[in-house]
RNA sequence: GGGCGAAUAGCUCAGCCUGGUUUAGAGCGCCUGCCUUACAAGCAGGAGGUCGGGGGUUCGAAUCCCUCUUCGCCCACCA
């Protein structure tokens, strides 16, 4: 048979993985469909942008995913992930437009239609390239059922909604400062724009006072070029030294206005001169101020940040930063400048181009945040909805209790269309937001013209939970699979995406769209900045894969990622990067090179309580025991990292390290029939326990081996578990006190022979005497094991650990001595060295531990279990102590 | 200005919520010795930490409280 053929020293993953992947989905084992679904348990992908390619955030918020989906199918659950992209408005935008660009073209030149159909053919030429490279690192979404926030069910989704809350008048439209991106030619949303530090000047600019030669009023500003937009100066109502001037007029210099001074609460005199320059088409505050004292509103831009027709001639047609140095410059030359300030100031960003955006008054459609952020709110503080880690939870609170408006119009022709229609009637003129696309207007049978705007990509990411369930439809999958259980994604988007998730959820289905947030971290180089293309610190998932195999990326990620931690990885040394989970899977391929040929179908069958266990089999089924529920307890907690670090300590520290290592002389058949048959059938159902225990994590390398189990059909996966559970009867305390003090006394003699450098070639003679029971017991069990690990030529129990031979002498924390005698290489002033450090650090554990018992507070106060346990380790001390100051003795001072 | 978080071995981090079982752990790195027929991507041994500083609570503090210092992240209409 195929699989009985020998195993490659070294783990080639690149020659198994896709054909795993290719047998996974062509059995189908991604795909759940309401019918079977027992008991559901959904994750949604937060969708990656349509022109992604995948990195490193990628590569573990999808492995953590793929971990937390894959244990949940192994436990029982109809487990699905739903996948997905996003159109991403902006994003996509640009990548055409630049692509347009080098033909010299701009998208007008097209038309909006074919623009657009421009952009369908992109997505659908690369629109996938990310799903691929999912595909490659394993993650077991169900394809069957991947969305496009931009596909036809997602738009009768939007439209739905954005209907319902028109109706609702939660969804409006108004005049107000927005985000503009002069580049992107758009409305941002306060999430969009990112504010960066930015050292810029204050200027401090004189404004004369109308029909008086000497009084003046000085305003400072960051953005001296708004001022040709100011309708008013503002001064604090009860600032004394402004008093007077109130309700004068002041000449703006630049141009030919007079504007108005006037009182306003919202001014803070210690800032600046404490006079404020007005402009309110072009500052949130100013605007909130021309409100309140009627003023006008000059909008004194064109949509590329030039200056318009609104400002003198002679600013006209500026880029806003040019007209800033003009501004400047003629200020100081008609004296009016009269002070420049370094002054360090946030300005915000374009977060898909890294243009500066431009505060400015717009018509656009808000949704009214208020009403959909107080349900999400309460679900948080009532602990339906929970955060891991749980801070998450504050920062989410935090920003809905100081949420604001949501401009959701955008001036992009890529993305979701506004279901708005303006009658072109004069006497009509009616506004009409309808669910299906309008012939004439219902109000008057006039024309209509559709709003030419689109919807904020993250308007319809906001429904992913249900919308991909085909809501508005009450589908069966809806039914079943909504509300999902879990959500995984990064810290980024918790505003744009997760809490705006919850608000839909609770508005439109009446329920949480999950219950669960887990965040992961943000992955950064090794010098902590985060992986960027314009820094070139990026590291390739595909890369990697292709080096390493998807198993050791993955296990690396899970296994140096916890939750909420930001992960640093070397770019520029991928090696030293992935070697964990490389050489953890290359050491898992060699135990099964080692174990395979050793079992036969019989072993699978046997049941291991018929069977004469040995002490080596009991301990390490009870390790098994025990690390599979710490893996078990840490999934439900999301702490994967833990559950890899569990599977990988047993597997490594225990399994490969002592267990494999003792059952070898069994395996060749030493100790009889009856102790193979009983090591061959433990070890059979060890490596079935922790391959389960590892597949989540690394579902190919497992899978691999899991399946070359003899006794295995060629139909067999791990995919669908069962997840082990092992028997509470496989817990075996004695056991595992035994070969403690087994290991504690090859440990011990290990390290004499290091610290006297007796060849490893070389056996040695060891003593034994005042055994504990537990190490008396393990030493009648695994004598053997003592001399193969510990190179021991004669095991000798003794009463008196001495054989009058000079040689090492070491006392057993688990009770008990051992001499070794040493005649050819001890050093004696050595030995007395070694002796007497041993000694001082028994005696300072001793004194305090004493200093403790002396305590009569301590006797009163601390529970009985914990006085007695600090009892025993004095007895335990004080046996070492004077066993050591004995030796000491005998060897003279 | 507001919010959240971090500081434990050279590096990256566990442990802290629920104080006393570790005589503070892991991986990587480092030092020493080994090609011991599963694995040199390995095996064995070893060095390395006043748990950021100070105070407090307690019989007992890496763990709880206060404070200081230093870093990081997020939010904000800092003219």
């Amino acid at each position: 048979m195929a699989r009985q053929q020998e195993l490659d020293s070294r783990y080639d993953p690149a020659g198994l993985e896709p054909a795993l992947y290719d047998r996974w989905q062509k059995r189908g084992y991604f795909h759940v469909s309401a019918a079977d679904a027992q008991v559901p348990y959904v994750v949604d992908i937060p969708p990656p942008n349509v022109t992604a390619a995948l990195h490193m955030g990628h590569g573990l918020n999808n492995t953590l995913q793929d971990v937390l989906i894959r244990w949940r199918r192994m436990v029982g659950d109809a487990a699905l992930w739903v996948p997905g992209t996003d159109h991403a408005g902006i994003a996509t935008q640009n990548v055409v437009e630049r692509q347009l660009a080098e033909d010299g073209l701009r998208r007008w030149d097209l038309g909006r239609d074919s623009f657009v159909d421009k952009v369908w053919q992109w997505v659908e030429t690369y629109g996938s390239r990310i799903i691929e490279q999912l595909k490659l690192m394993g993650c077991s979404c169900d394809w069957e059922r991947t969305r496009f926030t931009l596909d036809e069910g997602l738009s009768r989704a939007v439209r739905e909604v954005f209907v319902r809350l028109y109706e609702k008048d939660l969804v409006y439209r108004a005049n107000y400062i927005v985000n503009w991106c002069p580049r992107c030619g758009t409305t941002l949303s306060n999430e969009e724009a990112e504010h960066r530090e930015h050292g810029g000047n204050l200027y401090h600019i004189r404004y004369p006072v109308v029909g008086s030669d000497r009084e003046s009023l000085v305003v400072a500003t960051t953005r001296p070029e708004t001022m040709l937009g100011d309708t008013a100066v503002a001064v604090h109502p009860a600032d004394a030294r402004y008093a007077g001037l109130v309700g004068k007029e002041l000449r703006l210099p630049l141009t030919e206005r007079t504007i108005p001074v006037v009182a306003d609460p919202a001014v803070d005199r210690e800032f600046g001169t404490g006079a404020v320059k007005v402009t309110p088409a072009h500052d949130p505050n100013d605007f909130e101020i021309a409100g309140r004292h009627d003023l006008p509103k000059i909008d004194i831009m064109n949509d590329d940040a030039t200056l318009s027709d609104a400002v003198p001639e002679a600013y006209r047609g500026l880029d806003r930063f040019e007209a800033r140095k003009r501004v400047v410059a003629d200020l100081e030359a008609g004296g009016l400048l009269v002070d420049t300030e370094e002054h360090i100031h946030s300005v915000g960003h374009c977060y898909r181009c890294g243009t500066v955006v431009e505060p400015r008054l717009s018509l656009q459609w808000f949704v009214s945040m208020r009403p959909l952020a107080e349900p999400a709110l309460a679900a948080y503080g009532n602990g339906e909805l929970r955060f891991h880690p749980e801070h998450f939870g504050s920062t989410y609170a935090h920003w809905l209790e100081h949420v604001r408006d949501w401009p959701i119009s955008r001036q992009l022709w890529w993305g979701h269309r506004i279901p708005v229609w303006y009658c072109q009637t004069e006497k009509c003129g009616a506004t009409v937001v309808l669910r299906d696309d309008p012939e004439c207007c219902p109000e008057c049978g006039g024309d209509l013209i559709q709003d030419p705007d689109v919807l904020d990509t993250w308007f319809s990411s906001w429904l992913w939970p249900f919308s991909t369930l085909g809501w508005p439809d009450q589908t069966e999958d809806l039914e079943v699979f909504y509300p999902t259980a879990t959500l995984i994604t990064a810290a980024d988007i918790l505003f744009f995406w997760v809490a705006r998730m919850v608000m839909a959820g609770l508005e439109f289905m009446g329920e949480l769209p999950f219950t669960d947030v887990v965040i992961n971290g943000t992955v950064r180089d090794h010098l902590g900045r985060r992986m960027s293309k314009s820094l070139g610190n990026g590291i390739d998932p595909v890369e990697v894969i292709d080096r390493f195999g998807a198993d050791a990326m993955r296990f690396t990620l899970v296994n140096s990622a916890p939750i909420g931690t930001d992960l640093f990885l070397n770019y520029q040394d991928l090696d030293a990067t992935f070697r964990v989970g490389r050489n953890f899977a290359n050491k898992i391929w060699n135990a099964a090179r080692f174990a395979l040929p050793l079992l036969d179908e019989s072993d699978a069958a046997v049941d291991l309580e018929a069977l004469e266990l040995e002490l080596a089999d009991r301990w390490i089924l009870s390790r098994l025991h025990t690390a599979t529920r710490e893996a078990t307890a840490s999934m439900e907690r999301f702490r994967f990292d833990e559950a890899a670090e569990a599977a990988y300590q047993f597997v490594w520290s225990e399994f490969a390290d002592w267990y494999l290592e003792l059952i070898k002389p069994r395996m060749r058949g030493d100790r009889g029939e009856a102790s193979r048959a009983a090591a061959a059938a433990t070890l059979w159902h060890l490596l079935d326990g922790w391959l389960r225990l590892l597949h989540p994590a690394m579902p190919f390398i497992t899978e691999e081996l899991a399946t070359r189990l003899p006794g295995r059909s060629d139909e067999f996966t791990l995919m669908l578990g069962p997840w082990p559970a092992p028997p509470e009867t496989w817990s075996d305390p004695a056991a595992e006190r035994q070969m403690a003090a087994l290991q504690e006394l090859i440990g011990t003699v290990r390290n004499l022979r290091a610290e006297y450098n007796v060849q490893p070639g070389t056996r040695v003679d060891v003593h034994v005497a005042s055994a504990s029971d537990a190490l008396r017991d393990a030493l009648l069990a695994e004598g053997e094991g003592v001399r193969i690990l510990a190179r021991v030529e004669e095991l000798v129990e003794s009463a008196a650990a001495t054989d009058g031979d000079p040689g090492a002498h070491a006392v057993l924390r688990s009770g008990g001595e051992l001499f070794m005698p040493l005649s050819a290489v001890i050093d004696l002033e050595k030995e007395r060295r070694r002796l007497h450090s041993e000694l001082q650090r028994v005696q300072q554990l001793l004194e305090a531990t004493r200093t403790k018992l002396a305590n009569e507070k301590f006797l009163g106060n601390a529970p009985p279990e914990v006085v007695q346990r600090e009892r025993e380790k004095e007895s335990s001390l004080q046996e070492q102590y004077s066993r050591l100051s004995e030796k000491r003795g005998a060897l003279g001072e």
